[in-house]
DNA sequence: AGAAGTTTGTGAATGCGAGAACAAATCACC
DNA sequence: GGTGATTTGTTCTCGCATTCACAAACTTCT
């Protein structure tokens, strides 16, 4: 059983030795290997013994094989069907960056419930109903779901899904969605994100008051 | 000093407070709001007892006021200002999403280095020439820069940024940027978030099939 | 072949967060 | 004014994650 932790940055990993096999490197030390994926490297070597023993002491890691092995860990070495639903701004985005960029995964279909987006064809795949969701899913046996619909929508197309066979959902709305025991969601929240980095902002400035205060009322006091 | 994981939440019960209060609820208990929250109601109580004692025993909070605590303590009763760099598919979306949606934060400029997209405007703002940064963030005292750029550019733009005077980022391009103490970095990446949920998948997918194996071998061994 | 130098894998120590449980505080009702 | 019901704030315990530190294993050089 790996460490959710773990499990968290094995992709930081394997991206990481993506671009170093780009870069025509062979093999990497774990010290070369946490620094192209920022962490450290008691933290990487620790995680990577929780999926055996693939390196060679006094040498390094090959970069192929500890790829392939990661990626078989993670799942990514088959495709995994998508779909994604509520193709607004946000749903363009990443109906082009899912189909170009990430391997591992095929946008098998990108629903919306209005009308008038059912016209268009999104990085070569076409805008369909939210009702044809339920055929789309066990004809491609979908288990990942992908939501960027309004707030308000959210947990009726994630219970769509779930009854749909989707068993992971990745939820880009600003909703917390409740669903059965049994099925995964997690949640990207640009919002959240800001006012995380605003809170640490502003320690920073309360700092800096300080600082001032005490510096006026004498720094070697 | 509250806790990393604390903060990481607040943000979390301000929008469910502000979901509350929308809802014409004037006050609520732990329970109530930390099922709206998503989250356990012991901790809930553990993480407002960082801020403060703000509430009433044996009544509950009165959500007013407790969603002005808390953003108080974020940090956004006042308006942050922001610039997002890379005016593509994602930065087109994020500009439209913190325009409307998050109060907080105001964007201030779009920038972009393609000269072909300086003729544009999104959300009410144009979008500028990148090496209009430094101007922009020193008029504006901006404190918060967005990377919507391809991966290649993301550590070149977080330098220019941290030069200009950011010190904090938030980085949607899949690449590990580095920057100097002081300055913090969230990243948001799909690809990673798709990955996670294909390695549960995957491990679910094992189960039944251990539990197929089991049943064909004979259920009551 | 042996010594010196590298680098991995892991046991141990430390720190942090989650959740249970309960005492203190408040309200409603009589 | 007192009693019981309710709900907060906090203490305590447990488990997980991070980091250190080092022995084991491998390479290279002599
Ligand atoms: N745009 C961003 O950068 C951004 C960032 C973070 C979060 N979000 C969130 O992502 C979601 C989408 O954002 P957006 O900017 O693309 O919004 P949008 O309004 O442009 O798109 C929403 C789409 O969902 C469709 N939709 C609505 N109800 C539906 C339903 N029940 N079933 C299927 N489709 C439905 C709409 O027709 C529309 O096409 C929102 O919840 C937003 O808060 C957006
Ligand atoms: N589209 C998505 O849903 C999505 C999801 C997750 C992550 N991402 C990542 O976000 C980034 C943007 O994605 P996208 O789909 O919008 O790509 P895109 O190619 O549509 O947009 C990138 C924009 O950045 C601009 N740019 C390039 N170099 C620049 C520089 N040095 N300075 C300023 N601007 C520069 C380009 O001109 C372009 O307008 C990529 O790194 C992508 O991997 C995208």
């Amino acid at each position: 059983m790996i460490p959710e932790a773990t499990v968290a940055r094995l992709p930081v990993y394997l991206r990481a030795l993506t671009a170093l096999a780009e870069g025509g490197i062979r093999t990497c030390s774990s010290e070369e290997l946490a620094t192209a994926a920022g962490v450290n490297s008691a933290k990487l070597r620790k995680d990577l013994s929780y999926l055996g023993s693939y390196g060679t002491r006094g040498v390094g890691y090959d970069v192929d094989y500890l790829r392939y092995q990661i990626a078989r860990e993670i799942g990514v070495t088959q495709d995994w069907p998508v779909v994604i639903v509520g193709i607004g701004n946000l749903g363009h985005a990443l109906a082009n960056y899912s189909g170009s960029r990430s391997r591992g995964f095929r946008v098998v279909a990108l629903l919306d419930a209005d009308p008038e987006r059912h016209a268009e064809v999104v990085a070569g795949v076409p805008v369909r109903p939210f009702d044809d969701l339920e055929a789309i899913a066990s004809e491609h046996a979908v288990a990942i779901g992908v939501i960027a619909t309004p707030a308000a929508a959210a947990q009726d197309v994630a219970d769509r899904m779930v009854a749909a066979g989707v068993t992971s959902i990745l939820n880009f709305a600003p909703a917390v969605i409740s669903v059965p025991d049994g099925v995964d969601v997690r949640k990207v929240d640009l919002s959240i994100e800001l006012q995380i980095l605003a809170y640490h902002e502003q320690r920073k400035a309360h700092e800096h008051e300080r600082d001032h205060v005490a510096a006026a009322i004498g720094g070697d006091a």
